[in-house]
DNA sequence: AGACTCACG
DNA sequence: ACGTACGTGAGTCTC
């Protein structure tokens, strides 16, 4: 293992050393070696690259949250120096002294051997080499096994050894382990296999057990569990550091094999950890009945893709960038200056020195005051520039966002955008998607809203949308028990013209539109532990009224109150936060000594559960629907999930055949104290569903 | 890399 | 006295 001479060897850890600039030291101790943080540079000799890094990461952690206190401490308060003990797994910098037995299979004799030793196996860790990421794009280039610690085998693909692999891959009373498996899952159904038996993949292991973190990657999760450092993918394909993708096409299938192998051997091991920590956690239900099954779901829905058509797009994209084109000339004029509007250094300097417009009011960010949205709408009409920057801004988002970036996402191949669904990032269970992010497409804005219009249904098929209707709200009333709140669902009124009924002491055909909005912001509002301040500014009230409006919510949902100071005490005993189906999200920051801090961690709990508990939920559906739709995506394709919606691309003439199916499914899955209502919309591309 | 802004539920 | 809503991803500028 080579260490490190010295930071300057290394242009990356130099820059991150750079960055580091701590005011106080912050102490290490490892069994062997005690020392400041001041001291990196001088003890990183001692660490190999790996070490190092997670060193920093950790330096960086403390620093940040040293610096968060630190302006929340008083002046009488001492601020004590970080310090910090390693753990003894993180201190186990194990070096390579381990055994291993990795084969490479590449002939036949070979083949025949490991494939009569891999049919004895009810159970295998597996993981596949392409070369590439994309897994339409990418060639599949190997697959490696392991089933026993320190054993691996790595088989160099062909047609042949693949269709002779086959009933294993596809035989679902075998089980696979394995890190990413979407990833293996997908790149396999694009060569005609279906990988059946999705047993344990570690990444979503890891997530279930640390949701708050954001990294699960395997080489950093056998690192920091099992002490070992992997054969770094960009030491072995000799890549230069620049370069983004790897490839492993043409590479030696010695290094490709031992790098696999390494790969397969490990998640295996981390399978052993895992499973025990699951159980011990009591999270093998929510792991085996609904993440497991949803890899697979979520494989489908990125394989499937989403058909685009790009003209209007284009259309739309000129007519955008004309209206840019003479906002921002009219934005000089008014400005009396040429700047670059999208800084907003720059734009500080124009609008409060330049023209001085008033700065009473106006939230401050760490560089001076804000000009977000919130902030320009207060300065509306003290100078006619100021109407001219949203629209500039809304526009320039659409744009940037998704006119110039959606068309060039279309895969060339398919013809369809092929998002990323994540389902190992959002702390509280939801998904998110990525490349590109398809849960954040234009809605409230009327221009936005054209983008929908492009997003169509495939000749013959039209897109069907089912929708939960205010599904954290009924959450929210099944969790409290709040008989008021439940008898409004079950009597099917409109919840925020109720919430509003009972707040003013009026009745249901008495509410103004002013009233109903304003109760649609609390009811909004408690749901993320919200408190006067936010409120006022949500509902656009005063901090009196919005103080006595809270006020007045309690009292006429007293169970809610309950509910949410149930929630703060049941983290702080606890320390986590808990869903409906278990799913645990860890709140160390709920006994912090910290005001802000811990009022955060409050807010977590609150919200936590309810949010949490809706994630579930359309998991599970999703699950349950993906068993009654299998085998027929020619009628019928799930294409897309935001959150409280489910998207799919259905034949014009299957519609009616699913769609009470569907309904059925996401309304009867759990039985609350409340009706679980779900709307649907048919059109022929997504701007028609509302 | 971090800050800011803004799109969605 | 203080700041002040939960959860995301992406584009752009600045250092």
């Amino acid at each position: 293992m080579e260490l490190l001479k010295t930071y300057k060897d290394n242009a990356y850890l130099s820059q991150q050393l750079a960055t580091i600039n701590l005011a106080a030291p912050i102490k290490f101790s490892l069994p062997d070696i005690e020392f400041s943080s001041f001291d990196l540079e001088k003890v990183m000799t001692v660490f190999s690259e790996l070490e190092f890094k997670s060193l920093l990461v950790k330096v960086k952690e403390l620093r940040d949250k040293i610096n968060k206190d630190q302006g929340k401490i008083t002046k009488t308060e001492e601020t004590p120096a970080g310090e910090r003990i390693l753990s003894p797994g993180e201190a186990k910098f194990a070096r390579n002294t381990q055994k291993f037995s990795y084969q490479l299979i590449n002939d036949d004799k070979k083949f025949a051997s490991f494939l009569k030793k891999l049919k004895l196996e009810k159970i295998f860790t597996l993981d596949t080499e392409t070369s590439g990421l994309d897994p339409i794009a990418s060639e599949l280039l190997g697959l490696s096994f392991s089933w026993k610690e320190g054993e691996a085998y790595f088989v160099l693909a062909n047609k042949k050894r693949l269709e002779e692999l086959r009933p294993i891959l596809e035989n679902d009373k075998i089980k696979k382990c394995g890190h990413n498996l979407k990833f293996d899952w997908r790149v396999l159904k694009n060569q005609g296999v279906d990988l059946n038996g999705l047993f344990f993949d570690t990444m979503i292991a890891s997530y279930l057990l640390n949701p708050s973190n954001r990294q699960h990657n395997l080489d950093s999760l056998v690192f920091t569990e099992l002490g070992f450092e992997k054969i770094s993918k960009v030491n072995l394909a000799d890549t230069q550091p620049e370069q983004l993708t790897i490839d492993f096409k043409g590479l030696d299938p010695e290094k490709l094999s031992l790098y696999s192998c390494e790969d397969a051997d490990f998640t295996n091991r981390l399978v052993k950890i895992f499973t025990k920590r699951i159980k011990a956690e009591n999270l093998t239900e929510l792991f085996e009945k609904i993440e497991m099954p949803l890899i697979p779901v979520l494989g489908e829905m990125e394989n499937n893709g989403v058909k685009m058509e790009t003209e209007p797009l284009q259309k739309l994209d000129k007519e955008v960038g004309d209206k840019l084109t003479k906002l921002e000339k009219a934005i000089y004029k008014s400005a009396q200056t040429k700047f670059n509007i999208n800084s907003t250094k720059q734009l500080k300097e124009v609008l409060f020195e330049k023209l001085a417009i008033p700065t009473t009011n106006l939230k401050k960010t760490k560089t001076g005051f804000s000009t977000a949205e919130d902030e320009l709408a207060k300065m509306q009409d003290l100078h006619p520039i100021i109407p001219m920057l949203q629209s500039y801004r809304e526009l320039n988002k659409l744009q940037t966002t998704y006119l110039n970036a959606l068309p060039k996402m279309i895969n060339p191949k398919t013809g369809r955008i092929h998002t990323s669904f994540n389902q190992t990032i959002a702390a509280t269970g939801r998904l998110s998607s990525t490349e590109p992010n398809l849960q954040n497409i234009p809605t409230r804005a009327e221009e936005g809203q054209k983008i929908r219009n492009a997003f169509v249904a495939e000749r013959g098929y039209k897109l069907v949308s089912f929708d939960y209707s205010q599904i954290e709200l009924r959450l929210a009333a099944h969790m409290s028990g709040d008989q008021k709140m439940i008898k409004a669902f079950k009597d099917e009124e409109d919840i925020h013209t109720a919430t509003a009924a009972e707040i003013n002491g009026v009745k249901l055909e008495e509410v103004t539109k002013k009233m109903r909005s304003e109760a649609k912001a609390v009811n909004f509002g408690l749901l993320y532990g919200q408190g006067p301040h936010g409120l006022s500014q949500g509902a656009g009230i005063s901090y009196w009224q919005a103080n006595e409006f809270i006020k007045k919510y309690f009292a006429a949902y007293p169970s809610i109150k309950k509910m949410m100071d149930n929630s703060i005490k049941e983290a702080r005993a606890k320390l986590y936060a808990v869903t409906l189906f278990g799913r645990k999200r860890p709140l160390p920051e709920i006994n912090s000594s910290i005001p802000m801090i811990r009022k955060s961690a409050e807010r977590m709990a609150i919200n936590t559960p309810v949010q949490g508990t809706a994630a579930d939920l359309i998991k599970m559906a999703m699950v349950k629907i993906a068993e009654i739709i299998k085998g027929h995506d020619d009628d019928i394709r799930l294409l897309l999930q935001v959150h409280d919606e489910l998207i799919f691309e259905i034949k014009t003439d299957k519609i009616e055949t699913y769609t009470p199916q569907i309904k059925e499914i996401m309304q009867e899955g759990l039985k609350l104290r409340v009706p679980i209502i779900v709307d649907e919309n048919i059109g022929n591309n997504w701007g028609e569903l509302k």
